[in-house]
RNA sequence: CGCGGAGUAGAGCAGCCUGGUAGCUCGUCGGGCUCAUAACCCGGAGGUCGUCGGUUCAAAUCCGGCCUCCGCAACCA
């Protein structure tokens, strides 16, 4: 139980990778990097999603194989997620050789057991487009919108996946499990999507749609994307249909959470359970479901231009030659929308909001505080100002409450929890003004002056008490600014939760007037300005 | 009546499942502070919670009708 197995959806490489692909890989390394502060063991898996007719066309188009096409692709993937700091442990590609062994094993012993079968699928067929079209693709004349014909009814043979069979069993399993499907105002809506399944297609024709992995028993048909696709979050842990298991396997399945997208969240919370279920293989934990980002105001599409990549941020507000790297856009990706909500993406918000949470408020607060401990104290720590009060207790409540978030997902509500904690703290700047005790001081006489001395010392502990547990509890989101915390207030970063304390800063000398330094510039701010020259 | 989401202060959003003083961020106005990254703190103004009806001692919240907007076809998560 000790462990935690976090997956993403395999993104489809036939395009680049924009913020609504960066949206879940950073809500998913968020919440990675919180759990591995709680856990001994933890597994985060990501990938591409590489087959199918239209990566097989677009390649075509541009002269090159699939497998190029896609090592091009899968390489602009992996590029974008390391500049946002993703650290994932495995990056899967449905094109790896043991994935697609696994597969064909997987569907194999799906056959064999009956839960896959042979059956004749009619469609309407496009020889221009070589593939089937939805009735509702076509345009009022009922023609094909690219190619202006009339597509053909066409009878294929395909093998089907039983998931008729599972519904019931589905059913019962979602309403038993409150978390299942989170948030949970999406549960119902896959309740109502269940009452109306059908048994699903899962190969197609190799004559149509080569680009797949072949069906061992019958090389003229390839694996569709449901068993290909679906199967990576136990292929990527050398899964076996065999019964010997991979040690990884046996470790971290079932996953702990599958992040998806509110689109995909069908084939996750009802396809996949059910080809579990047809495995024998113990289903996932949690699918968490996330909404979109929408841009100004309206969904990304390449038609209104609006499509923006994260490394168009970066670069933008020249993020990318900060110190703090991507912190700003992980933290604003995690804020932008509520929880499984839809958010929206603009310049202007992303400034902004970034700005006040991570400069004015959170960072200025530690900014202004170490500069008074400097000033009145040398920048030591004195053994009479360590102490406990209503703010070592705000601060230690909030590893509660944010593991609560942390515990449904609730990524957007977590930061909000730690930037009160901040907020809390400015205000026990205010009220109790450690610069007014500190002027008092200067003009008592000596026991009194040293009483009000103490005193401002204390507040001042307090404050950098909390920044402490800032610090921790910010670091999956912004890795790099609780990195420059750490460093500032010297004490170590890689701590987990539990450790957390609180008068964990030692009596003593903590830092000189040099070694202060804001943990987050003001986008636009003269200093940023000054770091573009 | 296909499925689903949404309509709450100038903007952006929580709250609704589990009815009980309408909340947050930004903006705005006024004040405070002068430690700090033009920052921080306090206060004010601003809302008939889309609309009509029902249930209830009590409805933003539960139920029903209606209006409006947005996804569910494609590029696309």
């Amino acid at each position: 139980m000790n462990k935690f197995y976090l997956t993403t959806a395999i993104d489809y490489v036939n395009g680049e990778p924009h913020i609504g692909h960066a949206y879940e890989k950073i809500l998913s390394d968020v919440i990675f990097r919180h759990f591995k502060q709680r856990r001994d063991e933890y597994y985060f898996l990501t990938g591409t999603d590489e087959h199918g007719i239209k990566i097989q066309k677009t390649a075509a188009n541009l002269g090159v194989t699939p497998q190029e096409l896609c090592d091009k692709n899968a390489d602009k993937f992996k590029e974008a997620w390391k500049e946002l700091g993703i650290r994932y442990s495995k990056f899967i590609r449905t094109t790896d050789p043991d994935h697609k062994r696994i597969v064909q094993k997987i569907f194999e012993k799906l056959l064999s057991t009956g839960d896959i079968y042979k059956s004749e699928y009619t469609g309407l067929y496009c020889s221009g487009c070589e593939c089937f079209l939805n009735p509702s693709e076509l345009d009022e004349e009922g023609n094909c919108p690219v190619h202006n014909t009339k597509p053909e009814e066409v009878s294929e043979e395909n093998y089907f996946f039983r998931l008729t069979k599972y519904k019931d069993a589905l059913i019962k399993h979602i309403n038993e499990r409150p978390k299942f499907i989170l948030p949970h105002f999406r549960a119902q809506e896959v309740l109502n999507q269940l009452e109306n399944i059908e048994d699903i297609s899962v190969s197609r024709a190799k004559a149509n749609v080569s680009w797949g992995i072949p069906v061992l028993s019958d090389p003229e048909q390839v694996i569709y994307v449901w068993i290909d696709a679906l199967s990576n979050y136990i292929t990527a842990l050398g899964y076996s249909p065999d019964g010997i298991g991979d040690i990884l396997f046996e470790k971290y399945w079932p996953a702990n959470v599958h992040i998806v997208g509110k689109d995909i969240l069908k084939f996750h919370a009802i396809y996949w359970p059910a080809i579990l279920m047809a495995l024998g293989v113990k289903l996932p934990k949690c699918i968490y479901a996330h909404g979109w980002i929408m841009v100004d105001k309206s969904k990304m599409s390449k038609t209104t231009g609006n499509v923006i990549s994260p490394s168009a941020i970066l670069e933008a507000f020249e993020l990318d030659k900060t110190p703090s790297k991507a912190d700003a856009l992980r933290y604003y990706m995690c804020v932008c929308a509520a929880s499984g909500k839809d958010g929206n993406y603009s310049d202007e918000d992303f400034k902004e909001r970034v700005n006040a949470d991570l400069a004015n408020n959170m960072g200025n607060l530690l900014n202004r505080t170490l500069n008074m401990l400097v000033k009145y104290f040398d920048g030591e720590i004195k053994r009479e100002h360590i102490c406990e009060n209503e703010l070592s207790e705000t601060a230690h409540a909030a590893i509660l409450k944010v593991k609560e978030n942390f515990d449904n997902y609730r990524v957007a509500e977590a930061a909000q929890e730690i930037l009160s904690i901040v907020d809390e703290a400015n205000k026990f700047v205010n009220d109790n003004a450690p610069w007014g005790l500190a002027k008092e001081a200067a003009s008592l006489d000596a026991p009194a002056a040293v009483a009000k001395m103490r005193e401002c010392g204390e507040v001042l502990y307090s404050v950098l008490n909390l920044m402490v547990y800032v610090g921790v509890l910010i670091r999956p989101f912004c890795p790099s600014i609780a990195k420059e915390i750490a460093r500032q207030l010297n004490f170590d970063i890689t701590m987990k939760l539990d450790e957390l304390k609180p008068m964990m800063i030692p009596p003593g000398k903590l830092i000189e007037a040099e070694a202060i330094s804001p943990v987050f510039l003001r986008l636009d701010s003269e200093f940023a300005t000054d770091k573009k020259a």
